[in-house]
DNA sequence: GCGGGATGTTTAACCGTTTACCGTCGCCCA
DNA sequence: TGGGCGACGGTAAACGGTTAAACATCCCGC
């Protein structure tokens, strides 16, 4: 005897799939087949079948289902924190789409580790998730193109797929797929956006160290400039990371600098708009009233402070990175595999029209 | 990660043990051991097989190891939505005492559907994680009592460990694991802060509605009022759920509906302290100078408008909460099935000391 | 020389499903 | 009347690990 019969050391056991077939009669396949519900069945012993799941409060074992070959019941997701609401609202999303398909999500955070993300996705594999979604803004170096490929090929030998979203698509023969918004897009929209209100020393706050989200914001910014033939003033690119805090030092550092030269502000995205804004306050200048602002990413607190932003489609990157994994589960050949969501402006209250006390530039209108 | 797998790569097919074994010209059973590091080994095997798993980028099958009576290697979170910033916080907790034990973390969200909270407590009997974590708040009624009862039965049957975090505890007989944290202490000591500072009357924001976060607040403030012998007015308690606009609004129809009579404010959370905050200005009052504000959990946003609030240790609870089970896991014996966290106030610039005009009641002070 | 740990490894019996492969039973059609 | 077929249901072999128990060494003291 190698286990002892549960009976008396136990209460009770686990129900099983035999005890189930048992109740009911029948043999443990017939079970399986009518709970999968993949196979010819006669109404009665579905019935009966049905009925003494019911009773015994019988739940499938996840692990036995895994193991015999059946596919996974699980999506995985990868994100530096669940706290920061730009991951938040991503796994929502992933969330949301997982729990409609019927499978459920499991969550790791890096922290912005390396290691750990490493850590993460050998757990994954092991765990044999449908697919890994890995969000995030990256630095795009061959390092990080390396390791994103050695992951990609690990799952998908696992039988699992590596899904990108927010990220740098990587080269073809990487069996990876890829879900981003456009950046430069929406930055383009929103810089035009001030443009036309007449704002031309518009102030850009944000990072600038290769870090690919706000490396394509500032893109959009430039072009904007470009095709409206404002000349590019580099001291108007102001250098910080993506933190609230950040913007008030960013604004204030720039006002101890000099007299004001600029009539609007660009925030790389609504947190830095925050914090310029109450920096900007502390210095007696009104938004919109002296000084406009306009921010990006769209996420609750946005609202709250009347801010023009653009719309970035977190909650959908989320259920789409999903939904085109589990689609090219289904059909191995299913030809999606990069989408670019768009971006699009959200108009509230923080750009007024710039009246110009001096008409230096007449032709501006 | 090795960067590349064995160069005869066996058709691509997953690595198992059995190939590591036969890689290190050893029987799996030895593998296995020394993986999981549970059994005696000479060094020169270890290193053997070692290197196999390196050579091969070997990892388990969690399904199998699962299936085969090895301790799981998952905890489970339930929560209502991922995006809101109490939960979050609770989860990133989880997440990161999970992260430490070497567990991953599933999470499952219910939209505050009863319904949705059953399939998904199904899904995780399913996957046997080691625990099931459930938070929030909630109304603890009978129906509520028997459904948890009914869960944590299931889940002890599955080997697995129900544990209620900020939420009331059930009757002993029930296998549930708590932790809570002290919502009425927090709010009797804050309220008493406001008090010491000379304010009387003190108007509360927040639900009563049976949910006993609230509940536990209220009782607070009302045990603070009572000890400190000031009259309980029922017209300074008013009622509304816990979000942003709804502190706006309650301000906004308190003031609408006759002279301001409060002195301060008391918000149920620091969402309602921040609308409220907002409605107080839009009516020209200013915080702290004409109106002294305090409010309840000290998620980040409330550091921003310098609320005085009470701490609630939303991280520790995840943490203790994945502490407790697996303690539990590990020793069926372990002692701690209910803990209590405390809550402190923690003091920034919403409140200032009352100077009343009159001299209605001399003996304040 | 030999019983007897101590130590290290192998053998084989599970874990709970799914699913390929067969058998059975009516029924229809030559 | 027999053969083929479709609809159901059963049997048993995986799936990839863990682990109790058996087994093989080696070392030691008497």
């Amino acid at each position: 005897m190698v286990r002892r019969a549960a009976s008396d050391d136990q209460g009770r056991r686990p129900v099983t799939i035999r005890d189930v077939a048992a109740h009911a009669g029948v043999s443990v396949a017939t079970v399986s087949r009518i709970l999968s519900g993949t196979y010819p069945s006669a109404p009665a012993t579905r019935t009966k079948v049905l009925r003494a799941v019911r009773e015994l409060d019988y739940v499938a074992n996840a692990n036995a289902r895994g193991l015999a070959g059946a596919s996974s019941r699980s999506v995985a997701i990868i994100v530096n924190s669940v706290v920061s609401p730009h991951y938040a609202h991503v796994a929502q999303g992933v969330q949301t789409q997982a729990a409609i398909e019927g499978k459920l999500c499991i969550v790791g955070t890096t922290g912005g580790d390396a290691e750990r993300e490493l850590a993460t996705v050998q757990l994954m594999r092991e765990e044999h998730a449908e697919c890994v979604i890995l969000v995030g803004n990256v630095v795009a170096d061959d390092a990080y193109r390396e390791r994103m490929g050695d992951y990609a090929r690990a799952l998908a030998l696992a039988g699992s797929q590596l899904v990108l979203c927010g990220r740098p698509t990587l080269g073809p023969d990487v069996p990876a797929l890829v879900v981003e918004y456009d950046n430069t897009g929406g930055a383009y929209a929103i810089t035009s956006h001030l443009l036309s209100a007449g704002h031309r020393r518009i102030l850009f706050l944000g990072r600038r160290d290769s870090y690919t989200t706000p490396e394509s914001r500032i893109a959009g910014y430039r072009k904007a400039l470009a095709d409206h033939n404002v000349p590019h003033d580099p001291g108007l690119e102001v250098v910080g990371s993506m933190e609230r805090r950040e913007g008030h030092r960013m604004i204030n550092e720039t006002l101890a600098a000099g007299p004001r030269d600029f009539t609007a502000v660009f925030a790389g995205n609504d947190l830095i708009a925050a914090g310029a804004r109450q920096a900007l306050r502390e210095h007696g200048l009104r938004i919109p009233e002296d000084v406009s602002m306009v921010g990006f990413d769209d996420l609750p607190p946005s609202a709250d402070i009347d801010l023009t932003t653009v719309h970035v489609p977190h909650e959908e990157l989320g259920r789409t990175a999903v939904r085109m994994a589990l689609a090219r589960a289904r059909d191995k050949s299913d030809p999606a595999e990069h989408v670019m969501l768009g971006t699009h402006i959200v108009v509230r209250d923080s750009v007024r029209p710039l009246i110009r006390p001096d008409a230096k530039q007449p032709d501006a209108e």
